[in-house]
DNA sequence: ATGATCTCAACAAATTTAGTTGACAAAGTG
DNA sequence: CACTTTGTCAACTAAATTTGTTGAGATCAT
């Protein structure tokens, strides 16, 4: 359960061109500086998400990097699954694919419980909110309270 | 996002001690070919619980492995963190110890409130739910209604 | 044309994952 | 006691993934 570099950085990269004046390009260099990322790892990672719709690019001098959408529109998720498969992976595979026996049989039910939490954050945060800083209510409830789930009913 | 086949491997063979005859040791064998696990890899494992006192041995013939404490005190979180490390990693850090800056200050709020909503689930499944077959309520709604979180609230 | 910038394929080091092997220790059985 | 069964442990390994780097080229504005 651990988010790597890359989705990070993704994210990141993608927060600052949300943040950026739009119409103007970001150059490369300049996000990558502004959040310690590596360039060269940085501009793999930007034309992935080139490729998944979410950035778009100018080359040339004045050059750079702009978002393809608008900034509500694009969720956290989003751009983790442009980098990286799926949101959450049992073995490499999705949760419903993958078949328990025995003692082991609710388990299944566990792990789609789980990503369906995953997503009521990942879904729910866009690029422009953490943009201008301000996450949506129910994700800053879990943020100020993080063990609110404690109750436990059954 | 995944989960390891380690971790899979754990919680699997947690439930199968969890739902065997309290008092009578099973074989690692027997657990092995029950959920087709590569016997040495989960020897291992079970070795990775005993140490965490989730599980308890006997040597010898008619010898193997017990639940250390009832299957109703024991999360799947607790195993997890027993075979990996915490349950939510960013770049191999917890989410409080690392800094962001400029535009994506908020995400670090978004993995707190990613992990609380992690915990919700792993910390509120015990091995007893999963040997049983029947998941906390809060859980199972999750599994019958996955995209119960679409109504966005900001 | 020229210099700035993105594009892409290929390579590679470090780490993690997913095991395997083999020697050994303890517990019971005859 | 000898012997078999079973867990213990350290060390090893192969494959995949992560986290990058390198270098040659394409494209754009001026
Ligand atoms: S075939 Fe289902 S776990 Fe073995
Ligand atoms: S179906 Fe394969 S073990 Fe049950």
């Amino acid at each position: 359960m651990r988010i790597t570099a890359k989705a990070d950085y993704a994210v990141r990269a993608a927060a600052v061109l949300a943040a950026a004046v739009p119409g103007v390009p970001v150059k490369g260099e300049a996000i990558a500086t502004a959040q310690h990322i590596p360039l060269n790892f940085l501009e793999n990672i930007l034309r992935e998400l080139r490729r998944a719709g979410i950035v778009r690019t100018q080359r040339g001098a004045d050059g750079g990097y702009l978002l393809a959408v608008g900034p509500e529109t694009v969720t956290v998720a989003d751009v983790i699954r442009a980098v990286e498969g799926p949101l959450a992976e049992i073995q490499g595979e999705r949760p419903e694919q993958l078949h328990y026996d025995g003692a082991a049989t609710a388990l299944a039910d566990v792990w789609i419980a789980l990503r369906a939490n995953i997503r009521s954050i990942l879904e729910n945060v866009t690029l422009g909110d953490i943009a201008r800083g301000q996450l949506p209510e129910s994700v800053q409830m879990l943020v100020d309270d993080p063990d609110s789930w404690k109750a436990r009913i059954r």
